[in-house]
DNA sequence: TCACGTTTGTTAGTAAAGCTTACGAACAAA
DNA sequence: TTTGTTCGTAAGCTTTACTAACAAACGTGA
């Protein structure tokens, strides 16, 4: 048998842009895209699930791109004329678009009529659950802009309590705009499965609180419910449009967000990016509250950082230097950490979340340094450690974007 | 304002499908999947892309459910019988599947038409460039099984002479079998970008090969090359349906391959899984080749430990007790990496691939041991840590099950 | 000024894909 | 023999996105 006797039947290039993988709601598939390979088939695809996509698609090229007209769409995605004006005309009708009247600048040719997404159409009401002592919330435009603000302080509540502080928090919020409300969106401590149910939050006293549920069965609005953090990395994604990224949350507790592929990562037990309580180094280390040693929580949080920070000698002629050090000990400790992940994943982006006079300093240095020491550095030439761009809002406005993401296939 | 009017005038649900993401090839979309939350629609959806999807899906269903009739794949499938038997037809044609006559068993009805994937069609060549002293290859059918083997020494060679020796390996394969070739698997030490260019393998001398382009031009066969550890892990991944699963590959270096969501990870840079270099503990370590002290391919590598086991005085009284601690302790070294990739990606299944008699027993069990108190168990309560069940052929069965998705999109 | 080219958005018709409906064939059980 | 079941196929419909063609509206250059 010859070698071109020998050579298969199926077509060189195997099945049509088999190992393409692009999609996203529900599904892809662009044909030039080459990183991921293929997966087992799951589900079948029919028409209107191909329309569904497309459909998502120019939400998305308008979110992100702008005002512009239906050819600059088509030209964008690579639709035809005839197909984006199809597919937008649905969008006006339900009023997600909407015409702003024709171009001014002058060009040869009909005017075009440009078209947007109606970002005042609609709010959103994101909460973060993350805080110790308060529920935070607020009212989000379509943009990511904070448009109202409200909190609770929990005063110690707990278990059922706690749920009806969440309730009365997001019902202050709801009547607080007269603007119709996308969705609600919640970023809960402790671990959260898909379907939005709090498995475990043992600060607020939780286990398997339906969270989604009860405010959706109040308020009748779509709820989405996530970890803090994966709420949080949502936020800087949106922003970092880096499709591998990693976000550090540092508050009472240390946890982290995962996107990897540009996919949220959730863990088989809905537990990713719980990393509080990871044994940092082979040399103890402080106590911690779970009862092990050297957690990184247990070196990392703000309470472990700012009581030892509150002990120094404000006086004293090394308190400068003293201060670094102590900060510089934990960056090093979470370099440490982190190193084994960044170097497993070859991750290009890793964020930091919380107090920056904490973090962004001798920390953050001490634990950009760790890493590149501890890994391999031409495979991580190019990471980048940063603080987040989001301030204090990264939960609220990560849980914005999960509406967003979740309702309109927007991000 | 009322509750009633404010609420949104999108449907509840969002868009039909969002927040749903099982795509495959080139996309997916089960309704009821929801473990993946929605993404950035990126790239077109055309209906002959729904097609080729839903044909790789038949074909995925006949490769793991095996002989059938089309009734019963459609009823898998959620298709309709007749659009079963269309995309049947279509695979029948171009010799993917075959009809193998009547049901036997007595039943009410028409007897049914059995139809399989023609599993003698195609054979598969495998390569492992892992090893030290020579290239592996073997002829894989489509089950997996290895038809023929074949081997060639490296004599040191490096650079183009080691390429010329890959290329003499594929021929003689190629020369072996009668069959039709499906396409060529490669893995590869090193970092590989997904175009199949291998960017970097110090081993071999080799810094940005075209390994591909080399093996495609000569042989006219699609030609697949990824690193020996991520393809690895799809071997692994085709037995256990798990959608989490992280390989670590001991051999003369130490690398690992992940799949997450049922996806592989390449990295950023290409270099998902390099966890060789990571520098482990905080209390130093023997010297690495790289010049950094402590690092995991320092502790781990077969080399290192078989230095250590041959230096024991097999004559003394605990010799055998000195073995396991030594073993014991690469295991722990181990699980310290481990830890935080663990608890970060909440990872449920972890598999250890190299020589048995190293790595399954002591090492293991003080892995398992380190990660159980490293980790939260909580969180981690159903991880399970076992060595792989391929045996020597990981590398070799992982090329073909690349060449299999990326040509059939099955797997 | 006016013909010409360009750009936009729409209309009309076509091709592809999967659906529903309907039917003949083949069998078991009554 | 009758009845009910299952299989695979044929015909026609619906959805979707495409191509082709066109009118409207604009700048440009002779």
């Amino acid at each position: 048998m010859t070698t071109e006797a020998r050579r298969s039947q199926v077509s060189e290039g195997g099945i049509p842009n088999a190992g393409a993988d692009v999609l996203t709601v529900p599904f892809g598939g662009a044909p030039m895209f080459t990183r991921a390979r293929a997966l087992r088939p799951t589900g079948k695809v029919l028409p209107e699930h191909a329309r569904s996509h497309n459909r998502a698609l120019v939400l998305q090229t308008l979110y992100t791109s702008g005002a512009q007209s239906r050819a600059d769409v088509a030209r964008q995605t690579g639709l035809t004329r005839v197909t984006i004006s199809d597919l937008v005309a649905g969008l006006i009708a339900e009023g997600l678009v909407i015409e702003l009247g024709q171009r001014e600048d002058a060009r040869p040719g009909k005017p075009a009529t440009l078209i947007d997404v109606d970002r005042a159409a609609f709010h959103i009401v994101g909460v973060d659950l993350s805080e110790h002592q308060r529920f935070l919330g607020a009212v989000v435009d379509l943009d990511g802009g904070i448009v109202s603000r409200a909190e609770v302080a929990l005063d110690g509540a707990t278990g059922d309590a706690a749920v009806v502080l969440v309730a009365d928090l997001v019902r202050r919020l709801l009547a607080s705009t007269e603007t119709p409300v996308l969705g609600i969106g919640v970023g809960s401590p402790g671990v959260v499965d898909p379907l939005g149910v709090v498995r475990s939050a043992p600060n607020l006293g939780w286990t398997d609180v339906d969270l989604q549920a009860r405010l959706h069965d109040e308020f009748e609005l779509p709820v989405h419910v996530a970890n803090d953090a994966n709420v949080a990395v949502l936020a800087e994604h949106g922003s970092s449009h880096q499709d591998d990224l990693l976000l550090v949350k540092v508050g009472h507790g240390v946890g982290a967000g995962l996107i990897i592929g540009g996919r949220p990562v959730i863990g088989g037990g809905f537990a990713a990016g719980e990393i509080g309580h990871v044994v940092v180094g082979t040399d103890g280390g402080p106590r911690c509250a779970c009862g092990k040693h050297g957690c990184l929580e247990a070196w990392l949080a703000v309470p472990r950082l700012t009581a030892q920070l509150d002990a120094l000698d404000p006086e004293a002629a090394d308190a400068a230097s003293a201060r670094e050090e102590i900060l510089a000990e934990a960056g090093r400790r979470l370099g440490i950490v982190l190193a084994p992940v960044v170097g497993a994943l070859n991750l290009s982006e890793v964020v930091l979340s919380g107090p920056a006079e904490l973090l962004d300093g001798a920390l953050h240095d001490a634990t950009v340094d760790t890493l590149r020491t501890r890994t391999m550095a031409e495979h991580n030439r190019d990471l980048r450690l940063r603080m987040t761009e989001q301030a204090e809002d990264v939960v609220l406005r990560g849980a914005a974007v999960m509406v967003l993401s979740g309702q309109l296939g927007v991000s």
